[in-house]
DNA sequence: GATGAAAGGTCTCGACC
DNA sequence: GGTCGAGACCTTTCATC
């Protein structure tokens, strides 16, 4: 990967509609050699996928909820399950296990606090959590799919996965 | 917006690179009045973009940690500020203004803690916060940018924006 | 909403410099 | 890396039912 490769990167974090000769145009190439740079992208999982990102508000997802839970020691089968049980939820949206006082982080989406409530409920009733604490995100000011690319590291050698 | 547009959505949430005949297939439509509608889930606004969503390892960022962030009380032209500095960061993916303990969170991506502690540096550099405190994730088990669509909302008239 | 078709554009890839 | 070219494939419209 090179400097071209992450101006690729660049416009299609922020917008794969462009065609391949537009890409091509604007990072300083012609069609095919940029068109085979993206292939590459692709095969190697740089380009992991292309979606489409949705209004939250069209789709009645407003309230975003962040929710920090401490778990007991728990047996390893205890926490397959919970890692499964939480991932099943088409609401939590990103699910870290952390260090330091809280030992799981949640970002969840949701209609409104009743909905959040519902959710909860649901929760907790597939598995027994020790100590969950929710705080509510009263404003979104900034939430991009877009990586930073100036940490990319251009070696020699393909990097393995 | 119907079941049918769900369908639609739920399909492009996952992957932008079907084909409008694809889609419609799988919604049980033919060409045109899909493709009609996803024409429309994009004027609308329900679509926002389609972009394309990059492996974090392979661009070396590698570490999630979450910043909380309190203030004091503060001017309209603090807060001005403090937003734009923060969101300039391309580190920072998410950006919200909190209720209750915490003031703000973000989420900040970067390759290792060494950076992080430089991405801090600078930032605090740029503008003074009372009390910072920041939460490492060890392990990202779920990150997903799908929007669940099991509350939207169908009525007879097309919701405004 | 379905069909079918036509025009134009894009993708994909092979050949060659 | 660049150019050319050709075929396959898609998108986008339109007319008709």
């Amino acid at each position: 990967m090179d400097r071209l490769d992450k101006k690729i990167l660049r416009l299609l974090q922020a917008d794969t509609t462009l065609a391949v000769a537009d890409v091509a145009k604007r990072v300083g190439l012609s069609t095919t050699p940029c068109w085979r740079r993206i292939q590459k992208l692709e095969e190697e999982g740089v380009i992991k996928r292309r979606v489409a990102i949705l209004d939250p508000d069209k789709v009645n997802t407003r309230v975003t909820v962040f929710v920090s839970i401490r778990t007991n020691s728990h047996s390893t089968e205890w926490l397959r399950r919970f890692s499964e049980v939480v991932t099943t939820f088409p609401e939590v949206l990103e699910f870290y296990r952390m260090s330091g006082e809280v030992d799981y982080l949640l970002r969840v989406v949701v209609p409104d606090i009743a909905a959040y409530d519902a959710f909860y409920k649901r929760l907790i009733e597939k598995i027994e959590i020790r100590d969950v604490s929710s705080a509510f995100a009263m404003e979104r000011i900034k939430s991009t799919t877009e990586l930073p690319l100036d940490y990319m590291v251009f070696d020699k050698e393909t990097r393995e996965s």
